[in-house]
DNA sequence: CCCATGGATCCCATATCGTGGAACATGCGT
DNA sequence: ACGCATGTTCCACGATATGGGATCCATGGG
């Protein structure tokens, strides 16, 4: 009788909980919801040891089968946990990368998502300037003025007169449009289809975002949004 | 030593992952951060038990701490599948009440939600008739011509000439309006918050969806949308 | 129609693994 | 600095998960 533990950095008096988490894991994970089967090939286990798993995870909602018989998708509590607290969980995702830019960067970092009427501000990460901007969580602006939204515009669905500059530098730039004296750029963060599901900005006086800044602090915010755009998609 | 077992319909050979899925569930649903003692306290667990629960818990990043020792949220895994599959999963639940609905109206039902440009269609479930409608998955229509777009503008957001009315009978017809020959009615699904974030819709050529037969079929839709509107927040 | 086929579930003896009380850390409030 | 509350680690015990094989169930081919 074998116990390789070999994969994991497995503590003990866990197995049971460690494999069936595993395959739940795998089932939100997999593009298309995978049979028992499948399961039990991909994580090594014995289809019976599986089977049982699989049936209590099912018994608490977390897992749900197509057909009585049939492959396994995220069950009822998922479902119902993902069109609730979607933008929350984007927020929760996109933290750490907001605070990285905040701190490189030295002014306001803002995650914004498309919405009916404009673009609409999930977070905010702030930093100890005193010339600052106020919070913007909540509040909507119209997509041609804000540099996000310009993002949502270029990569996805509408036009802007600077769709083909923003495409190919990968970022979009909002100088004394929105408001007198405020600047911001922004990029996108990419959902499977290619178009803007999200956009990370930075924005502050213009003052201080001068045009040689923005050159500066580009890349940063590039890298980032693809960071995320990657964390958003593969493992990991 | 007490084995309860009392409360669930446990089947054997499963203590442990039906104890810790449902502590995932706990963590999911709670409205609020838990910490581990809450979490024992509900669960009526011992204290150690959960901790060595929600240890694996973490590992597989289905949980995830908020300071080193801190309260508990929903893992990067849950994070990105929510971030992800947000619409996919509300189009998931909302699968039954479609089907419901046509199979009691003979029409064609449509799930949406507000977008940026427009209203967005989920899901649709068709019906039998030969003069039917086209598939609207994935199409945008403007928010005042579409019955749908007019509860998003209802309950939300902007505003509409017969918001009040619509508000008042708790939901919006269009008939005519987005094609000559077509109408609809719609509900809205109900947020947190008291703003739509999706809607219900019933379509079908005006020649069968009469002024009659939309008072008729309203009940219906009010009711399914309020059981959606139910399903997303509460429990079961 | 009936028998292969492949997959999922059930069964059950075995010993591995989970259990929980108690002791031990850790951090917060005063 | 000293409790107090909250989380973690330890460990001997035995309840509980394990997995090979039998069974069951849909399919589809002969």
């Amino acid at each position: 009788m074998f116990h390789d533990m070999g994969s994991m950095g497995a503590e003990s008096g866990t197995q049971a909980i460690e494999r069936a988490a595993q395959l739940l894991v795998r089932v939100v994970e997999a593009p298309q919801p995978p049979s028992i089967g499948e399961l039990s090939a991909r994580a090594g286990l014995p289809k019976s040891t599986t089977s049982r798993l699989v049936g209590a995870l099912e018994r608490q909602g977390l897992v749900q089968r197509l057909g009585a018989r049939g492959r396994l998708r995220p069950g009822p509590v998922l479902l119902r946990y993902a069109s609730r607290d979607a933008s929350q969980a984007l927020a929760a995702l996109a933290q750490p990368s907001l605070r990285r830019l905040a701190d490189e960067s030295g002014e306001t970092i803002n995650l914004a998502v498309p919405g009916p009427d404009g673009v609409e501000h999930l977070a905010q990460e702030d930093t100890a300037h005193f010339v600052g901007v106020t919070d913007w969580v909540g509040r909507r602006v119209p997509f041609e003025l804000a540099a996000n939204g310009k993002c949502f515009l270029a990569f996805g669905g509408g036009e802007v007169e600077e769709g083909d500059l923003i495409r190919s530098r990968g970022y979009a730039t909002s100088i004394d449009e929105l408001e007198v004296g405020l600047s911001a750029l922004a990029a996108p963060v990419l959902g499977a289809d290619g178009a803007a599901v999200s956009a990370l900005s930075i924005s502050g006086p213009t003052a201080r975002l001068t045009a040689e800044r923005i050159d500066e602090l580009a890349p940063l915010l590039k890298d980032e949004a693809a960071t995320l755009t990657r964390r958003l998609r593969g493992a990991a």
